[in-house]
DNA sequence: CTGTGTGCAAACTCTTTGCATAAGT
DNA sequence: ACTTATGCAAAGAGTTTGCACACAG
């Protein structure tokens, strides 16, 4: 059976010039079936297996980073260890728990900058990230 | 001869209790004798070498987390492969200009932001950063 | 002297790459 | 058929660690 999921991720890869193949098929899939989503490499590998679907760590790292280009998924620059990926490609910011490693989104509308500074001469804005990092409250 | 420098350095290092060491006062004058910095343990590395104090990259690596530790810098969340050192740790933001690798500091004035969000029940805000990314203007 | 700090090399983690095989069009 | 993607294993970058030797107090 072909479902309507796979049918959108199909276009959607094709869209975006990749072919669907079935592990981009069904990364997609685990990627956007849930709504926003921050996950690392080796998050998506365990899934992808644990959904049947065994895909290499090589090809994981590939097509996120082709979905990246395309400008379907974010990478997220919290914490320097690991990549995170954000699958809400639209303006927003992100809670980050030390410790836990945990990515929150931000509510778009919540945050407000003002007196942006200007871009030194021949530069322009590509982005701006907001990250406010949280930690357990001590009591 | 013993510098002024050097002084500030040794008590600057006891303070947060640290033995002021050959290395850590060599890595302490190249971090902080040239105001605000940003760099990453590779710098240094060379940096102590051509200022005829050669350390180990291990020694740079530890001496830069003691000191981060002790609050005398601070770890930026950048870009995700090397990890930024940044000797300003007063409150303040940042443009990166991608492709370049270059951190820039933004004039602490410069920016508000309103409307913080509420963090999580039992969580509290440890900092806030903001990071311009900032590409080369196309003209 | 006694305890820390340092240097080296090996280990580790995350990520990328090269190349033969498999799959898509 | 022809082209692109995948998987594997090996290599690469950045960082950490264990242990013998050196230095600071």
């Amino acid at each position: 059976m072909t479902t309507a999921i796979e049918i959108r991720s199909e276009e959607r890869l094709r869209r975006s010039g990749l072919r669907p193949t079935r592990q981009r098929m069904a990364l997609a899939e685990l990627i956007f079936a849930k709504g926003d989503r921050h996950l690392t490499v080796e998050e998506l590998h365990e899934e992808a297996g644990a959904a049947g679907v065994p895909v290499s760590l090589a090809t994981v790292y590939n097509t996120l980073h082709q979905f990246t280009e395309a400008g379907m998924i974010r990478v997220l620059a919290v914490e320097s260890a690991k990549t995170y990926f954000d699958t809400n490609v639209s303006d927003h910011h992100h809670f980050f728990v030390e410790g836990h490693n945990e990515v929150l989104d931000i509510p778009v509308s919540s945050i407000t900058i003002g007196n942006l500074p200007e871009p030194p001469e021949g530069m322009e804005i590509a982005h701006v990230d907001v990250v406010i990092r949280l930690r357990r409250k001590r009591g």
